[in-house]
RNA sequence: GGUGGAGUGUCCGAGCGGUCGAAGGAGCACGCCUCGAAAGCGUGUGAGGGGGCAACUCCUCCGUGGGUUCAAAUCCCACCUCCACCGCCA
């Protein structure tokens, strides 16, 4: 649920944030039209509730022979509170319908406009050049005997991917790195669920206008997540945190599946988009007058693993209506590939200020009591997409893939990967 | 999956269908006592929403959602969670 109180006194801006992100700003006085009706079912059931409740005690003191007609009265009474009460749940689902189509405010200062507006801030390292026809990471990987699409598909169908032999190696030693990162840097890891409740992945805005994105288990009524951030998000719901408690940091590491619903046509080829995949996903609860630093310190912690791993990448502030429904502002990282030519997304983080919280209700302690926290996400290393710009970034004329210095502690020492 | 038990305020824990927003502890806050502290004693102590300048007042909340009743923490049903045992199982 939106701020209502926010929504009501800054209508204006809900509206702008709606256009901004290419939605309907009367979905915004759709909400104002509702919660209107709302406080007058409220008001009016309230009433009736009142006066029911001193018929019913009045009862308990009435002599025998003026029972009957009191219970008479009080019995109308019940049938009036009854169908105010109906009233009343109708109009706050309504309300609620309502509320839940507005997205977060945007950040003034992200780019407005479409994909195409999402604004370059900075590049880092330089684009790789090689002296013969750089193959791609399917190519590469399948040599290496790390990467079997084919069995995927026949198990899986598309879009799924065995990871064999050095393949599975480096996805261990990639969460390995990542998560002596975060741990470093201190954050808590954390192994979560990936199958959570409705009111997990309705919390945190996954519900919205990206459902058909989400698997669903209707047999149990329960979600496969697309990032382990939807566990941890909902990992504090109905909780507050006491004075002193955040920042709230969290490494967690999960499998994240996606459908890939309308996207047919687009990365057919290799891991780069695939139906399932594990990811290391940081994520902060912090106070809201932090959310800003934190998300700074978020795409730092981002580009120092892109770093590590020896990627070039840049890094781009993300335009509105890329924003997803929960994001104030988001800034993602994309590294080059060099079989394409371009630079593809591989991490993103989000500052979703206090959009989730509110609908998850996780609050923390404050002098005028408990009050929404901020949330923020990002990506510390989504593997198979990694492991795809990896292969092909570091690859040697002979087919071999050069393993960047700070990774190869964690595969046993190794700084080459060699085709059998 | 089956059977049995339980879910009450910050915590523990009582609760006959009306007098229960809820006994009693503990904790916490303030005060007394003390040089100071502990112990003692006294007072106070849930949340959300509506109305009033205010004293104050109304509504909702006893796992969740329904139902019975004039009236439900208290009765009925479903679900969720936890505990115990059985079955199955990585």
């Amino acid at each position: 649920m939106i701020d209502l109180r926010a929504l009501r006194e800054a209508a204006q801006d809900f509206r702008d944030s709606q256009q901004a992100r290419g939605e309907d700003p009367a979905a915004v006085d759709r909400v104002l039209a509702a919660d209107e009706r709302r406080r007058a079912a409220v008001t009016r059931a309230d009433g009736l509730r009142a006066e029911a409740n001193a018929a019913s005690k009045a009862i308990q003191s009435a002599t025998p022979d003026e029972r009957p007609t009191m219970i008479e009265r009080a019995k109308t009474l019940k049938d009036e509170v009854k169908a105010a009460e109906v009233e009343q749940s109708e109009s706050d689902a309504e309300l609620r319908t309502a509320a839940m189509a507005v997205g977060n405010l945007v950040d003034p200062r992200a780019p407005v406009g479409g994909e195409a507006d999402s604004v370059v801030i900075e590049t880092i390292g330089e684009v790789p050049s090689y002296d013969f026809e750089p193959r791609d990471h399917v190519e590469i990987g399948t040599a290496l005997g790390a990467i079997d699409i084919e069995r995927g598909a026949k198990v899986s169908g598309a879009r799924f991917y065995f990871l064999t032999g050095v393949g599975a190696q480096l996805e261990l030693a990639l969460v390995n790195l990542a998560m002596a990162q975060a741990d470093a840097a201190g954050f808590t890891a954390v192994i979560a669920p990936a199958l959570v409740r409705p009111e997990a992945m309705e919390g945190t805005g996954y519900l919205g206008a990206h459902a058909s994105e989400v698997y669903r288990l209707a047999d149990d009524d329960l979600y496969l997540v697309g990032t382990s951030e939807v566990a941890l998000a909902a990992m504090h719901s109905d909780e507050v945190f006491e004075t002193g408690a955040l920042p709230r940091r969290y490494a967690g590491f999960s499998s994240c599946f996606r459908r890939e619903a309308g996207s047919y046509g687009q990365d057919t080829k290799g891991i780069i988009r695939v139906h399932w995949f594990d990811k290391v996903e940081m994520f902060c609860f912090v106070e809201p007058a932090q959310a800003d630093a934190e998300h700074q310190r978020l795409l730092d912690w981002e580009k120092e693993f892109l770093a590590k791993l020896e990627l070039p990448f840049q890094v781009l502030d993300i335009a509105t209506a890329d924003l997803g429904s929960s994001a104030t502002r988001k800034f993602d990282c994309e590294a080059w590939f060099p079989s394409q030519g371009r630079y593809r997304e591989l991490t993103s983080t989000s500052n979703c200020m206090t959009f989730q919280s509110r609908r998850l209700a996780v609050r923390y302690r404050t002098d005028d009591g408990p009050a929404p926290v901020a949330t923020l996400n990002a990506t510390l290393c989504a593997i198979a997409r990694t492991i795809a710009c990896l292969l092909e970034v570091h690859q040697q004329v002979d087919g071999s893939v050069r393993v960047p210095e700070a990774l190869r502690p964690y595969l046993g020492g190794r700084g080459v990967l060699t085709p059998a």
